[in-house]
DNA sequence: ACTTGTTTTAAACAACTGTTTTCCTCCATC
DNA sequence: GATGGAGGAAAACAGTTGTTTAAAACAAGT
């Protein structure tokens, strides 16, 4: 028996540099991008097994259920993603404009990848959407952190004596932003002609307007009508 | 034979006040709080003719396929919830302050019901996130209307020689402020303590926040830090 | 070599899915 | 009154699903 409680991630993930080459590692790195793909109920075990190359019962040895198997790959979803586009550390003295500027590039980045979205965001934002079971961790792991960092720099610049709810207002105004080029993406290529959407609509000039739209409604900043 | 073609929503919808007890529309009915609740795939024929009280059969004999009923089920979302909160309409001479706060409370209600989201945008927000289907006219008859009119009224604030992009980076701004609460709402729920979610995050208190906000922004208001 | 516990495999299972078929009931038309 | 087509009801169908079983293969300890 392999499966015995709640520590089977800790058991399948093992120690860092884990060659992915053990039958439970294999599964759920396939199971990932299926499941981002198709949605949990519309992906199948043997679906994921086949691309995992393993013997179908495999997830119900290793995993237990179909929705274990679910809940830690959107865990391992955004443990990799916060591998590849970590928050950002400034050194002090690093004036709050910037800081303001990398945080949305950083969010922008995370979101969108350099092509086409990746798995890992696609995953996680089908488990936003429709919460299953694994969103608890998914927030104290991922979205957490970068809430409570993005309140930190927006108290850098905001007087001291705003209540803390109003913080909050600005922290989602800013990650409302950013977050739509990805939630509403096929909407944002319906609305936006194609070839303003290659120029103008990149990370980088996404990041420029975001964070003067946000400067500017925080009075660092010219108003946007120039 | 009752579906010959495409014009399967006109016939069961048919003309205005339909006291909805034929059994298309019945089902039609029935279907959209069944897809938005539980999703295209995980929701069943058979639960939804349930809730219908209608045979098995009607629903491949009305609308050929689960899939044109969920196409269908879709589009009277739309429809349904234009009626419910239709978008403002102002008199010439309104300053345009108070057409964004109009039009940001709009976009809120439409999203936020009174106690929780209804069924109509649940659903909405699901084929959103992934299309399948009736997104191309989910965008012509819902979402395409309200962008153009958002556009509109920030091409009275803006100087005229702002290119187009620009506007609608800003539009889309405003959108994604208000979206979330709806997309992400569990999330919000869990970052956010009880008590302010209240006070704090209702619709009104929202629409002041994300109308001050954008009119800093655009130079018509103080700065948010007072 | 033999035992022991773990992993892998192929097959089977039972439940549920969308869809189709078959039959029955009306009800207007000739 | 017979006829025919449309609407509805129940059953059956064919396929897929997650899960389990039972046997085989394997690895290591003695």
């Amino acid at each position: 028996m392999a499966t015995d409680n709640t520590t089977i991630a800790a058991a399948v993930v093992s120690e860092e540099g884990t060659p992915a080459d053990n039958t439970a590692m294999r599964i759920l790195n396939a199971a990932g991008p299926v499941f981002a793909e198709r949605g949990y109920q519309a992906a199948t075990i043997r679906e994921i097994c086949q691309a995992a190359k393993v013997n179908l019962a495999s997830v119900n040895y290793y995993f237990r259920d179909k929705e274990r198997l679910y809940i830690e790959a959107v865990k391992q979803a955004a443990k990799l993603r916060a591998e590849q586009v970590p928050l950002p550390d400034w050194p002090p003295g690093m004036p709050p404009e910037v800081k303001v500027r990398s945080f949305v590039h950083t969010l922008l980045s995370r979101m969108l990848g350099l092509q086409e979205s990746p798995w890992q965001v696609r995953l996680m934002t089908r488990e936003i959407l429709q919460p299953s079971g694994a969103t608890q961790e998914l927030v104290q792991a991922y979205i957490g952190p970068l809430f409570q960092k993005l309140q930190q720099v927006i108290a850098e610049i905001v007087p001291g004596d705003m209540p803390p709810h109003r913080r909050q207002q600005i922290a989602f105004s800013i990650i409302g932003q950013c977050v739509q080029y990805r939630a509403a993406a096929p909407i944002v290529k319906l609305l936006v002609p194609p070839e303003e959407l290659a120029s103008h609509f990149s990370i980088d000039a996404l990041t420029d307007h975001i964070t003067g739209f946000t400067l500017a409604a925080l009075g660092l900043k010219e108003p946007i009508g120039s």
